[in-house]
DNA sequence: GTCTATAGCTGGATAGAC
DNA sequence: GTCTATCCAGCTATAGAC
């Protein structure tokens, strides 16, 4: 791995931990093992850093989506996968989490990304829950725009309540109601219990 | 309004503008027109003062919700007059944001009330559904602790989606989008349209 | 490319006068 | 109770040697 690398992984990790203000370029040298000047030759400074750290995240997560969304089986089992796939959720979502900073928010540059990892998967998710509607998997009363919004959503606040209770357990419990929500919400359910 | 009282709501403010990290002594005196003596005379330094306006903030927050949940009408009735109750949606939740700041997660005191107040929202929704259960107003399927989560997590989550594109639109699609599933998750609705 | 030295500023708090 | 002075550590960056 390159000094390059080595201090934009630092910096991935400080910003997922600490957030923008609570990570020091101090703390990045250290983390990444290298020394001041060397870190000053590579990057002009700490926005510049967590440009390069935050668009690298960002697309990390939308591939990590993208290979859950994009495999096979029906509209609900894509989504079901991509609500079930392994997550550090105690650590919460190291895109979600930009959205608190003021500081990133507040710099065009470093707000991109975020914005659009953001637009990209609420698309992504809409169109899926669309292909489920035409194909009859789903009440045609959902709209696949708000629907693909609340999945996303639910995402990003389980690990808010995750972190609230420290333990994983209300996330978990997020994602079983949101599945228990959008099977009732399918056309095959209703003759069910009861 | 009191010295102290300013000190807080001025803490109060910063915190959720800017977090913990991110808020300075010097700017709480500032914002509340303090002096520095003054301040370090009512509140023993940063953290006192934090737990101060996090204790107010949490339980303001948590009388404003029940003042949603606590009204008349039925399950699904109450949960969306919370949902649907005006919000300063591109500000945050002042509580939900506070679970990223890692010092204050890591101070028990601090911790402490926004870890209540999310119990307790979680269990009052959960009673809530449950009664719509019981009820018949909603599908026995539906698992009221689950929901409960969901119902928060989706809010929250809004709140993240909404400051990711600067707009509140995806804030209230996710709400729309969860009251669609709510609906479609209703004991009535299964002959609609189609 | 990497190192050390230096610099100005802010953070967070204490001390003691009034 | 409030004010000013002072303190040390840390942040962020620049300068210049190697």
């Amino acid at each position: 791995m390159t000094t390059q690398d080595r201090l934009i992984e630092s910096t991935r990790t400080l910003l997922w931990e600490r957030g923008y203000v609570g990570t020091s370029p101090k703390a990045i040298q250290q983390l990444a093992g290298v020394g001041q000047g060397s870190m000053y030759h590579h990057f002009t400074g700490k926005p510049d850093l967590a440009l390069a750290a935050i668009t690298r995240t960002a697309e990390e997560r939308r591939a990590q989506a993208e290979a859950q969304l994009g495999g096979p089986g029906t509209a609900v089992e894509r989504i079901t996968a991509y609500l079930r796939r392994e997550r550090e959720v105690l650590r919460g979502c190291p895109v979600g989490r930009l959205t608190q900073d003021p500081d990133v928010m507040a710099d065009p540059a470093l707000r991109r990304p975020v914005e659009q990892m953001f637009a990209w998967l609420r698309e992504r998710l809409a169109g899926i829950l669309a292909e489920g509607l035409t194909a009859g998997e789903l009440r045609p009363v959902l709209d696949p725009a708000a629907t693909a919004a609340t999945v996303v959503a639910t995402l990003q606040g389980g690990y808010v309540l995750a972190r609230a209770a420290a333990a994983t357990g209300p996330f978990d419990q997020a994602i079983d109601g949101l599945l228990g929500l959008l099977t009732a919400a399918a056309t095959s359910a209703p003759g069910s219990a009861a």
